[in-house]
DNA sequence: ATGCGAGTTGCAAATAATTTGCAGGAAAGG
DNA sequence: CCTTTCCTGCAAATTATTTGCAACTCGCAT
């Protein structure tokens, strides 16, 4: 546990509270945009800067601890690398993010390497479509 | 020929120069940016204003002639619904944007219904990797 | 322990992207 | 031709994100 904190001190980064804050934040949230991770650490840091949340987001997604994906419109959203394993089902009618495992998309994916040479990525944006739930109210 | 701008009137639109030439840069360009829709716009019809240009995507979004994906970062990109056959498959190397057949999901989307119920619209967001070029090249 | 230098932070201002209020202008129908 | 309603242009307001800069503090080397 004390030596947790070389998480970040091994990829060459400085150990600020507010850098561990902000990582913490991310695991924690499963999937957060900047606004939200920042108010997640204000809970405990109640100081803590925008810019800073900014940009510690972008340093740790440069050394590889957390990554981006679109899952709405406009924002970016964080989440622990970690914690990459699984597909977004973004709803486009109640907003929920569901997840599913990356291999529901394995054959989907193989066709596009076998038929297009493209490399797929799934966990970098959302599946987009309509939940379960609003299916059945509609 | 003549009875083409029924297609707006139908819709209960009113037809303008304006929302004419938007919607017909949205088809011409295959899939594009608000900004890249009004400076085509623009080749015939300078003065129009970015504001009109949204506010008809908007409004054609809303009558069911284009839609719009999530292709890149931020912005978002429409198209005309026609178009909206295929997927998009976008290169987080070189930006390019490349087209496969919906079908090539269909084994992919089919699980998703039957395992969570979850209906895809799989031309909403892009399917987001590295294209066959970039990987020949790295 | 103590100090130095580089990486970090906070703050305010700058950008960028999109939206909105409003007054004048122009379609569609009578 | 006239009226009503919708649409457009313009400017200002929002929202999201980035950047400049001075002050600060982390971690290494004394």
């Amino acid at each position: 546990m004390a030596d947790k904190n070389h998480e970040l001190r091994d990829k060459g980064l400085r150990l600020t509270p507010q850098r561990q804050l902000v990582l913490e934040a991310v695991r924690a949230l499963g999937h957060a945009t900047p606004e939200e991770v920042a108010e997640k650490v204000r809970a405990t840091h109640p100081g803590i800067n925008l810019s800073t949340v900014y940009r510690n987001l972008e340093t740790l997604e440069n050394v590889g601890l957390v990554q981006h994906t679109h899952l709405g419109h406009g924002g970016a959203t964080y989440h622990a690398a970690e914690e990459l394993t699984h597909l977004h089902l973004v709803c486009g009618k109640c907003g929920s993010v569901g997840d599913a495992p990356i291999e529901t998309a394995a054959p989907f994916v193989n066709a596009l390497i076998d038929e297009y040479g493209f490399k797929t990525d799934v966990t970098h944006f959302a599946i987009y479509g309509t939940c379960a739930d609003c299916t059945a109210k509609s």
